[in-house]
DNA sequence: TCCCAGGCTCTCT
DNA sequence: AGAGAGCATGGG
């Protein structure tokens, strides 16, 4: 599927398909990548500070970063082994879907750091997409650890020790109390964050939910882009248009298997096109 | 000024 | 169980 090389303490993806960084990295998934003018990449995931760029030869080349963080973080996180070719032929019977993916191309869906996607599309509840951003940058900036001018997002346990007014200034509005349940939760084992992978998507959905401020949507959204339920279809506003649009109201049958990548290509589609078609 | 944003909780039927 | 108000904050 693609060809690796490890050099000079860079990892060079080559030959890979069906992996655009914009489209990766700024749709709405993940909310810490940042691209300069030069179309280079920079941010931090897993407490792992990482610089990435496509080369005119379709290459992807990640700097700074040695085989052994390669095969712990970023090939996961990068969803890297996951055939979306295949997924792509498995939808395009249907004409919408089909121009849907094609818009999207490349998106590849993130597996994130439990902890951070859990948090951050917390935040993201009644939000828009830049406000989101600034609040998640103030969190990182006051509680987490700093790389190369990067924060790390603060651990569960780390904000578990933090009042209110602690958050204040994240300017968060009534998120805040969620934020502080959320962690007091994980961080105390009341939420087991690391086993739902292994439950069923309607286990692990209730599992979610028993924090004050996670319902339905943000649940979908931690289990889809951090727990590889990929079955997860988040319903927001955008979403819940573009369905009505686009299908009526229903998912077409040949994108249930992989309903979280569609909605992804779905989302990008309609936030692009604010469904003017 | 009003409306809306990758929703959820709470209350009232 | 289903509908509707209220919620903090900031951008358009």
């Amino acid at each position: 599927m693609y060809n690796l090389i490890f050099k000079n303490n860079c990892v060079y993806i080559e030959g890979i398909e069906h992996f655009d960084l914009p489209h990766t990295l700024d749709c709405g998934q993940a909310f810490r990548w940042e691209c300069d003018e030069k179309g280079r990449w920079r941010g931090v995931a897993y407490n792992k500070y990482l610089e990435l760029e496509k080369l005119e030869n379709g290459t992807i080349i990640l700097y700074n970063t040695d085989k052994e963080t390669f095969d712990c973080v970023w090939r996961d996180y990068f969803d890297l082994d996951r055939d979306y070719g295949e997924i792509i032929v498995g939808i395009s019977g249907n004409e919408i879907l089909k121009n849907a993916a094609e818009y999207g191309k490349g998106i590849r869906v993130l597996n994130q750091e439990p902890w951070e996607t859990l948090c951050s599309f917390i935040i993201s509840q009644n939000n828009n997409i830049k406000r989101i951003k600034g609040i998640i940058n103030r969190l990182c900036e006051c509680f987490g650890e700093e790389f190369n001018g990067f924060y790390t997002f603060p651990s569960a346990e780390r904000i578990a020790g933090l009042s209110l007014e602690d958050l204040a200034p994240l300017r968060s509005g009534f998120r805040a109390k969620y934020i502080l349940d959320a962690a007091k939760k994980v961080a105390g084992g009341e939420v087991d964050l690391f086993n739902l992978k292994s439950l069923s998507i309607d286990d692990a959905r209730n599992e979610l939910m028993k924090i004050n401020g996670v319902g339905p949507k943000v649940a979908d959204c931690a289990l889809l882009f951090s727990h590889k339920h990929i079955s997860a279809f988040p319903k927001d506003v955008w979403i819940k248009r573009a369905m009505q649009v686009l299908f009526d109201g229903e998912l077409p049958a040949e994108a249930l298997p992989y309903a979280g990548i569609v909605q992804q290509y779905i989302f990008f589609y309609a936030r692009e096109t604010k469904l003017s078609l």
